[in-house]
DNA sequence: GCAAAAGTGTTTATGATACACCCATGC
DNA sequence: GCATGGGTGTATCATAAACACTTTTGC
C-alpha cells in the first residue's frame, strides 16, 4: 500500500494575508446613496487588504503572488507559513489557519508544486511595521483593486476570503485585526468591510454588547473631529471560558 | 523565493469514508431510558461507520489505518483520492471533499509523508458491493467501535467528523448517505447518529418538509413489522437552483 | 451654530421549542 | 388485540429585524 518508489512533488506554503487599511474616500462614482438609516453605518470606514509580493522570477517574473516558499523537509506545515511569513513580513505573532492544499498537475509549470494555503491575519495596529513590509516589491492591496495574480493564486485568495467570511460570523476573528482598544463602530465598519453589506448600527451594538465578550473602558478614543467614541477590549480569557462551555459566538 | 534545490517530501492522499449500517441493538447497559416524548426519537435506527484498511507491511503492520496512497506525480490530489478509493473500494461516485493536509515532520517514521486528507461519504445503499470491500483486509467500525489507528489517522479522523457534524448543518450531505427514496424517520436517524444527540420528531419532520426540497412519493416503505412509512426523495435539482438564489439549508 | 459621528429602546416579525395523541399494519 | 412505529398541530418563547432622534465635540 505505501511505497516509496515514485518520484516525489515539490511542497510549498502560501499564505494569504488579510489586513486592514483607513478607507480612501469612496471611488469618484457618485453612489445614489439610499438614504435609510441603516445606511448611515459609513460603509468603508476601513478596507480589507492582502499582502502580495511582486516576484522577480520566472515565471510570471513582474506579476503578483501570494507570499510563500518551500516546505523544509523536516519542518512542520504551520512553521513552515509562519517562517515565511516573518522571512517576508516581519510578524511573528498572527492568526494562522490551514486552508487547505492546492495540487492541480499544471499549476507551476516547471514541475509538480502542491502548496499547502494558509489564511493569516495581521494586526496593523499592534504591528505597524508590517504597514509598508520592509521588502521592496511587497504591497497591500484592496479587494476590488486586486492585480492579476502569478500560478492559481487568486483561486487561493478567492478560497481565503470565502473562509473568513464563513468564520467571522462563527468565531471572534474580528478583533486579530483590530487595537487591543477599539470602538464599537470600528467592529461593525470591520465586519462591514468582511461581509460585503451594511449593518444596522443599534442592532449590532446590542448583540455586540450582549455577548458580555466586549468591556466598554474608561476612555475614548482621541484626535477625531467630533464626538469621541468610547473604547473597548475583546475579553479574550473569558471567550476562551465560556467557549470551554459550549458558548458558540454568533455575529 | 521559488528554488527547486531543496529535497522533496512525499506526498499521499487519506480518505475518511463514511457510511451507514443498521444498528445493532443498543448496547446492553439498561440505559435509565427518558420517558420523554422526544426520547422517542429511536436514536440509534442506524450507526454512522467509518471504512479502515489493515495494513500488512511496517510500520504500524497488522495496525488499522484509512484508506489511502500516494498522489502520483501527474495526477491532480482530487483525482488521485478517488483513484485510491475506487481501487479499494470499488465504489465510483461517493461525495468527496477535502480537509486539509496533515503534515507533522514525524508523522511517517520513514521519511518525509505529507497526506492531504479528504472526507468522503459513499451510499452503501446505491453501492451494496462496497458494503463489505473486496479487499479482505478493510472493515467498517462503528464510531464507539474504533481500533487504534495507525500514524496520526486518529487525529484525521477526529477531524473529519468535526468537519462532517459541521457540514451536516448547513448543507444537505445527509442525502449523500441515503437511498434515492427514503423514510423521513430514516433522515433524522441519521442526523440524530451524525450529530449525537436525539431531535424531536415533529420539529424535525416539520422544518425538513418546509424546504420544499423533499418530495413526497406515492410509495411506501416494504417490509417492516408495521406501519409503513412514506418514501420521500430529495430534489436536488431544486436544490442547486434555490441555492444559485442564496438559499441556505439549515438543518 | 453647524457638521459629523456617538449613543440609545421599543415594536414587530420570524423562527425555535416544547409537547400528546390517534392511525395503520403485521404478528 | 396488541405491539410497533407513522403521522400530525398549536401555544409559547426567544431571537432577529426594522426603525429616528438626542447628545457631544471640534471647527
Amino acid at each position: 500500500m505505501y511505497s516509496y518508489q515514485y518520484p516525489h512533488p515539490a511542497v510549498t506554503v502560501d499564505c494569504v494575508v488579510f489586513g486592514l487599511d483607513e478607507a480612501r474616500p469612496a471611488p469618484s462614482g457618485a453612489s445614489a446613496r439610499g438614504d435609510r438609516e441603516s445606511r448611515g453605518s459609513t460603509l468603508g470606514t476601513c478596507d480589507l487588504t492582502v499582502l502580495l509580493i511582486q516576484r522577480d522570477l520566472d515565471p510570471y517574473a513582474g506579476a503578483w503572488a501570494l507570499p510563500g516558499g518551500f516546505v523544509r523537509i523536516d519542518e512542520g506545515l504551520d512553521v513552515a507559513a509562519r517562517r515565511e511569513l516573518e522571512e517576508e513580513t516581519g510578524v511573528r505573532d498572527l492568526y494562522l489557519e490551514q486552508l487547505g492544499a492546492f495540487g492541480a498537475p499544471d499549476r507551476d509549470p516547471r514541475e509538480r508544486v502542491i502548496t499547502v494555503a494558509y489564511l493569516a491575519i495581521v494586526n496593523l495596529f499592534d504591528h505597524p511595521v508590517a504597514a509598508a513590509t520592509d521588502a521592496r516589491n511587497a504591497g497591500w492591496f484592496a479587494l476590488d483593486e486586486l492585480p492579476r495574480l502569478a500560478f492559481d493564486h487568486d483561486r487561493i485568495l478567492e478560497a481565503a476570503l470565502g473562509r473568513l467570511r464563513a468564520n467571522v460570523r462563527e468565531e471572534p476573528i474580528v478583533f486579530e485585526f483590530l487595537p487591543g482598544k477599539f470602538t464599537l463602530r470600528q467592529v461593525q465598519s470591520l465586519y462591514e468591510a468582511i461581509l460585503g453589506e451594511p449593518l444596522d448600527k443599534r442592532n449590532f451594538r446590542k448583540k455586540l454588547q450582549e455577548t458580555g465578550l466586549i468591556v466598554p473602558l474608561d476612555e475614548v478614543e482621541t484626535a477625531v473631529a467630533h464626538r469621541a467614541a468610547r473604547l473597548h477590549r475583546f475579553d479574550r480569557e473569558r471567550y476562551e471560558a465560556v467557549r470551554a462551555e459550549g458558548y458558540r459566538w454568533n455575529a
